[in-house]
DNA sequence: AATCTAATTTACTCATCAGTAATTTAATGA
DNA sequence: TCATTAAATTACTGATGAGTAAATTAGATT
């Protein structure tokens, strides 16, 4: 409420700068530019007030009254920007998503190992997850949406699923990552990382990357001790 | 639809069988028992029917007549025999609890080293998830309970937090386990098996044991190779 | 100013569904 | 057989909220 300035607002603010800027009407396409970019900011801004409801209320516990009036705006705005309820959440879980299609994009550039580039993208997974949409992404259920976006929806899962599943596989392969089931392996890493929706609350005590290292230690190393070095001496080896 | 019994035929299967065993109105208490536990029956039959039901569709999107009728009955009852929707969604959240107390209490008993006890801990856990109730356990929202109710559901799940955190405490001491942020480890290990909610539907290639197997695995070793014995063989075949 | 179009709101419809009251049906006991 | 209580149903209320049509306001254009 505070934090979302009014969509009125905000075209009043854009429309006065555009003018100054300029002779008035150089060109239409200047014109049309600006009101475009201003439609688009609209739009984000209701999608982005909307993943911040749904995850304080829950999808449904939320109307699109309360989302229009959380950008100073009335609902029939909602079906004009974005279309339909559905269509809303599924914007949310699309920006989520992005942000951890981006998280792979930047890993493929910088890791060396494959369990380097996999343990980024594990931290950019839970700063998204600890984000606005990460609620959305996680917590949204398929059968709110149509059948349509469910499938949308699922296609995007999917992807994220696959891209883990290359990296575990492409670490096996460069020797970074010991031997396991892939499938299953991409499952329970997302599942830890995905559940973080359900507990963090914004004012926690660890920041997202700090929740994020402490994951990957755990990731990295397993339950069970190592031998050698650091570990100390109590193992009889035969246990296991 | 076909499973569940309706709840009139179980009565009338129940009140006639019991005439058949014993002379009529030898004592009321028989009878009186008999009818106590009879509605113990058709409690806990609208409360799997609903568990089902959540699953299948979401919470929001069953009604109560949806829930009655899958067990051959009408929407009035379920106020008679369980109070109202929030409280029919707690019964399941309850019940698949309980399963979970159940594998800690069992593992207490016969776990040798605590990441022993832990991991039997988790097999049950995963059962449980995979059953009727993980739905409800771990997609329903505090936010569509009362707020009794729901701070009623913060303290069973808190419950089992303390749970895991207790063992992995207990298995550094004893050195079963690894050095880790014991707040941290439970959350990824419950919110890995937690997600599985999210993706087991009935017909799966691996049973639930096998699942958790799998799970477990990657939990005892994590990403990193261990290096002696058998890993490292194919250190060199590098980049693809 | 006059006009045209885009942006936004007001005021409505319509369906759904949790929850309840009134009534009926079945079981039990004398 | 009749009365009493329990079990279940039918038929309703009331609120909520998604979605829309019609009216209004603001902005741009000439």
């Amino acid at each position: 409420m505070t934090k979302t300035r009014s969509i009125r607002a905000e075209t009043a603010k854009s429309v006065t700068s555009a003018r100054r800027g300029r002779p008035p009407s150089l060109s239409p396409w200047r014109d049309l530019a600006a009101r475009s970019a201003d439609r688009e900011r609209k739009r984000t801004a209701l999608i982005h007030a909307a993943a911040r409801a749904f995850r304080a209320n829950g999808f449904h516990n939320t109307s699109l009254d309360d989302v229009a009036a959380a950008v100073g705006v009335t609902k029939p705005l909602v079906y004009l920007y974005v279309g339909n309820k559905q269509q809303l959440l599924f914007e949310c879980f699309r920006t989520g998503v992005e942000q951890i299609r981006g998280a792979f994009q930047h890993a493929e550039q910088t890791g060396r190992t494959a369990r380097e580039r996999l343990l980024q993208v594990l931290v950019g997974y839970a700063e998204a997850i600890t984000g606005d949409f990460g609620w959305c992404m996680v917590r949204a259920e398929d059968l709110d949406l149509t059948p349509e976006l469910s499938s949308r929806v699922k296609v995007l899962k999917s992807e994220i699923d696959q891209g883990l599943r290359r990296l575990l596989r492409a670490g096996m392969d460069d020797g970074s990552i010991s031997a396991c089931d892939p499938k299953m392996t991409a499952f329970a890493l997302a599942g830890a990382l995905n559940w973080i929706a359900h507990w963090h609350r914004g004012r926690d005590a660890l920041t997202p990357a700090e929740i994020a290292s402490r994951f990957i230690d755990f990731f990295e190393q397993g339950l069970a001790p190592r031998l050698g070095r650091s570990s100390r001496v109590r193992a009889r080896r035969s246990a296991s």
